[in-house]
RNA sequence: GUCCCCGUAGCUCAGCUGGAAGAGCAACGCCCUUCUAAGGCGUGGGUCGCUGGUUCGAGUCCAGCCGGGGACGCCA
């Protein structure tokens, strides 16, 4: 969308020098902070082709940019364009108010996140992918998140995606609870009268992995119950599946907090009796050897050159004693999902601790010349990082005392905290209104603190700042979000419209940050990192705010001022704006609420 | 040992294909008879871990170091 402002200037300046407009195009830069000027065109390379001084480019071409709605200044050896408030506007805003969307509650301001990027592709985004009989830890999140919002992203350029939640359901954890259950001789009633039933079955596994440790009988029986699980006996299948329905029920309650939703939800298990056929073809291909008693596919001795030495080790299919590993089932998965969806790409949002393993199980899949083998994208990312007071340091993933932070009770603390500040600022809102204001603030504090920086970094967790509501965070898009809807209410009787008369810095400043959205998803889909968008929407944010505080003061500056053709054209903007920040909120996954 | 992530203001972090050092928090000073102050405006604060290289130009690219974290065969 920006490139209707850029594309004019690329052209006269290619024209001039005899380039081709992309050449000019791709020099194009932001101006410096204390520059005057909304497009920086630095001169260098230009200039040397030329065989003059950039100083001196500088200046010929701010003569040549004389079109209607800029001025160009040379700054040394930067061309500035300043673009004219007035024809930013009358360029975008039709974009951003189709005809019939000006004055309704409707908005084209969601059309500044649109892009045809990835029209008739599909994606496959494997994230969050809990484990059964365990809660969401607080690190659930960003796995969560992460994956939620490029899903929304990848939807909004165009592609098609499925969500797939790749739940661990499968493993020897579940023999020991079918033995503690049977030991303890434990019934569905009491199960579903606990109060939370994961913590119900969690507990159970302590208390059956210390018998277990201490009496030999008892890992036996473990044992035995693992091996009936395997073999399909009905009254272990029945008990995992118990345990299975129990966790997701709690699994459901927090996604629906969040808000996410899933299209799959095919688990480890699923594919347990279904990679004979993977490991037939990868013997039948020779990619396998023995090893040790182990199945393996040896990397180093099969991609390993002279010059390359890439691969350290092989990679494990199966175990000694028969079992399948980790890289097998991602593998038979991977077949699965390629069939059924056909997929263009696949993600995998899984944290960079694993990076190794997706390469391994990448090379598998070259190896074995699967149509999708290039198509698969490891979206890793850094750990969540707890302040410990004790030792003053940063630490992974638990509180003081050693417990786990779960992710439910960070979201409820966070809407407490929300609930006492909405209680204060907006205490004439009804109870349920405040309440789900509440919710969507707090959540949205959370949410937004660990899409806002990039992924690949570690996330440093502490209360008092991921539950702040003030500065970068979430509640201050979600309050510039409410400010302008409040502007729309009470402009009810207003007519909106053309001709445009937005003429001031701070009314530009907004319509050019909604112009560059378009540009910050598509990077963040092609880099798979929310945190452009996260970014990006913050500058709107801040541009929105600017210009609507201006107006606390002077009364000719606000919207709603007193020449009615102005305050039209201003709400137009107010509307777009409106549209733009509530569509880029709900792509991160935030809830913009109307008030708060 | 090999590979991966990180190192920019006191703290937490942005910085797009190399092009004129940024924000939030904290500190200090202003702006509420408010189109919602969960806001705005301003001030102070930086040899961008170090050393070389490429380039007209390096926080950004390359090489090598230093420091913090992580992964590296029968868990996932």
């Amino acid at each position: 969308m920006f490139d209707r402002l850029s594309a004019p200037i690329a052209t006269l300046v290619a024209t001039h020098l005899g380039l081709l407009p992309a050449q000019v195009n791709a020099l194009f830069a932001p101006p410096a902070k204390g520059v005057a000027g909304d497009l920086a065109l630095p001169c260098f390379q230009m200039a040397k082709a030329r065989g003059v001084p950039p100083p001196t480019l500088a200046t010929e071409l701010a003569g040549i940019l004389t079109a209607a709605g800029i001025t160009a200044v040379a700054t040394g050896p930067f061309c500035n364009v300043t673009f004219d408030p007035a024809a930013v506007a009358t360029t975008l805003l039709p974009l951003l108010s189709p005809a019939g969307t000006v004055n309704g509650s409707r908005s084209g301001g969601a059309l500044a996140l649109r892009s045809t990027l990835g029209a008739g592709q599909r994606v496959c985004i494997d994230f969050s992918s809990p484990n059964i009989a365990k809660h969401l830890a607080f690190h659930h999140i960003r796995s969560t998140m992460i994956g939620n919002a490029l899903a929304h992203c990848y939807a909004a350029a165009g592609w098609d995606v499925t969500r797939i939640n790749f739940l661990g359901d499968w493993g020897t954890a579940f023999g020991r609870l079918i033995a503690g259950w049977k030991r303890e001789h434990l019934t569905l009633e009491q199960l579903t009268a606990a109060a939370d039933q994961v913590t119900f079955l969690n507990d159970l596994y302590v208390r059956i992995s210390a018998a277990a440790k201490a009496d030999p009988v008892v890992e036996e029986e473990a044992r035995h119950w693992s091996k009936a699980l395997e073999d399909g006996e009905p009254e272990a299948r029945n008990l995992w599946q118990i345990f299975k329905t129990a966790s997701l029920k709690e699994f459901e309650r927090v996604y629906g907090l969040l808000g996410v939703t899933f299209d799959s939800w095919k688990g480890e298990a699923f594919y347990e009796d279904k990679m004979e056929p993977l490991l037939a073809e990868l013997a039948s291909k020779q990619l396998t050897s023995q090893d040790q008693g182990a199945t393996v596919v040896d990397l180093p001795t099969l991609l390993n050159t002279d010059k390359v030495k890439t691969w350290k080790k092989p990679v494990l299919i199966k175990r000694a004693d028969g079992g399948t590993l980790y890289a097998t089932r991602d593998l038979t998965a991977c077949d699965d999902r390629f069939s059924e969806f056909g997929f263009s790409r696949s993600l995998y949002v899984v944290d960079l601790g694993q990076s190794l393993h997706f390469q391994e199980w990448f090379a598998v899949a070259r190896l074995l010349q699967r149509p999708y083998a290039d198509k698969l994208r490891h979206i890793g990312f850094g750990v969540v990082l707890i302040w410990n007071d004790e030792e003053s340091a940063w630490a992974k993933g638990r509180t003081r005392g050693g417990k786990i932070m779960l992710l439910r009770e960070v979201l409820d603390e966070a809407i407490e905290r929300a609930a006492a500040i909405v209680a204060d600022k907006n205490p004439d809102l009804a109870a349920d209104e405040r309440a789900a204001i509440a919710r969507a603030v707090g959540i949205g504090a959370v949410v937004f603190n660990d899409l806002k920086n990039g992924r690949t970094g570690d996330v440093k967790f502490k209360f008092e700042e991921a539950l702040r509501f003030d500065g970068e965070t979430g509640p201050y898009l979600q309050f510039a979000h409410a400010r302008l809807c409040s502007i729309e209410r009470k402009a009810e009787h207003r007519t909106g419209g053309s001709p445009v008369h937005l003429t001031n810095e701070a009314e530009k400043a907004v319509l050019l940050a909604i112009a560059r959205l378009q540009g910050a998803l598509e990077r963040a889909v092609e880099l798979d990192e929310p945190s452009v968008l996260a970014q990006a929407l913050l500058t709107l944010a801040s541009a929105i705010a600017s210009w609507l505080t201006s107006g606390n003061s002077d009364l000719n500056a606000r919207v709603l001022c007193a020449d009615s053709a102005i305050a039209a054209s201003r709400l137009s903007l107010v509307i777009a704006a409106r549209g733009a920040l509530g569509e880029g909120l709900r792509l991160l996954g935030l809830i913009a609420p109307e008030r708060m």
